[in-house]
DNA sequence: GTCTATAGCGCGATAGAC
DNA sequence: GTCTATCGCGCTATAGAC
């Protein structure tokens, strides 16, 4: 514990996680980026140091939120069992994601919600569009697998657009209210995912006799 | 039609209609008062001469954004049939509001995420902490019914708490990505409130043997 | 690498004409 | 009631010292 800035070691990392909450809080708009400064105990300078504009800081977000989630569930979307039962995997580990890296999911969450204005420029409006097509890749994996439970017959014939659409966006509506608790450890954690994804795959209601 | 300003008329509910709009492209932070005003093509002048501040307009779309919701789904609160049959006939009313007053339904849901920033006056504190009790009792209305549901057999014996969340939850979820589809009549909007009703009440999968 | 200082301007809000 | 003009702050971004 030194008296010198905390940062030092992984400067960027450090922002990102900071940037990530700030943008959470208060949105990309409602977040300078001395809320930013302040959360890693520095100045302007630093961040402007490693980063070119506000809005490559969000880019930088959105990708590490996409490259963490992707890395969780992807493995789940194939394997063994009906196709029902990758989904429900699949949906737990979307969950797992979202509580344990919440801003993160948050800074997605806010980029497919298109909730950028801002004048961007050629650079970052690709950059934008690479990490939007990795997006609905993400969305395609789900998709397919909803097709794939009717086709086997462990999901009922739904309408699998419509199906994989709400789905998703139910597991990403958790974010709404899913606040982290002090005391909850990693088998809390499964244990209400398990319940949130029992709920929507099982429905609600008592089956029909 | 006249050349003057198409304000005149009833210029406040305009203004609220504009700023609705507004806030639901680009958040509260990202929406400037010459935004609002240009859509009801006019000049701060006039926004300023109806309301004090951009934080008392977004008070009041929410405002009327609860009234709207509540007045279209606590008819149904109370009524014949099981508790299950209320749940169905709420939820269904509050995808029909979110669907026809898309904006006052982000807004609403914008300040349920507590995105909204700013430094506020006692005055302003005072509105949003009796709206956010409006919410509250609209969402203790939808835990009600569950718990009467699991009581009376309609609904499986899941934890009532957990269920109205992820229940009201998954219904503003739809805000992420429903977009009036020009030619949709009230049929149209009804039957897709009833597909993704039936998907949350019912669940994905084919009920296990 | 990290800081200080400052340019430059967009935006909320107000004053006052019409 | 609605507009024009303007104040003044706060914020992004840059320049340059250390």
């Amino acid at each position: 514990m030194s008296a010198t800035p905390e940062v030092a070691a992984d400067a960027r990392a450090k922002i990102l996680d900071a940037a990530a909450e700030a943008f959470m809080r208060t949105g990309f708009a409602g977040t300078t980026i001395d809320d930013i400064a302040r959360d890693v105990r520095a100045t302007k300078g630093l961040i402007y140091y490693h980063f070119r504009s506000k809005f490559d800081i969000f880019l930088a977000v959105y990708g590490e939120g996409m490259r963490r989630v992707r890395e969780r569930v992807e493995p789940h979307s194939t394997g063994a069992g009906t196709a029902r039962d990758r989904l429900v995997a699949m949906s737990i580990a979307h969950l797992l994601n979202l509580m344990e890296a919440l801003a993160y999911h948050h800074v997605v969450h806010q980029a497919v919600r298109g909730e950028v204005s801002a004048a961007l420029k050629a650079r970052q409006i690709e950059a934008l569009k690479d990490l939007n097509r990795l997006r609905r890749d993400y969305e395609q994996m789900f998709h397919s697998a909803v097709v794939a439970g009717i086709e086997d017959g462990s999901l009922r014939p739904v309408d699998a657009g419509l199906a994989a659409r709400v789905l998703l966006s139910n597991l990403n509506a958790v974010d709404m209210w899913y606040r982290r608790i002090d005391g909850q450890n990693a088998d809390d954690l499964h244990d209400l995912a398990v319940q949130i994804v029992d709920l929507l795959v099982g429905g609600l209601a008592t089956p029909l006799p």
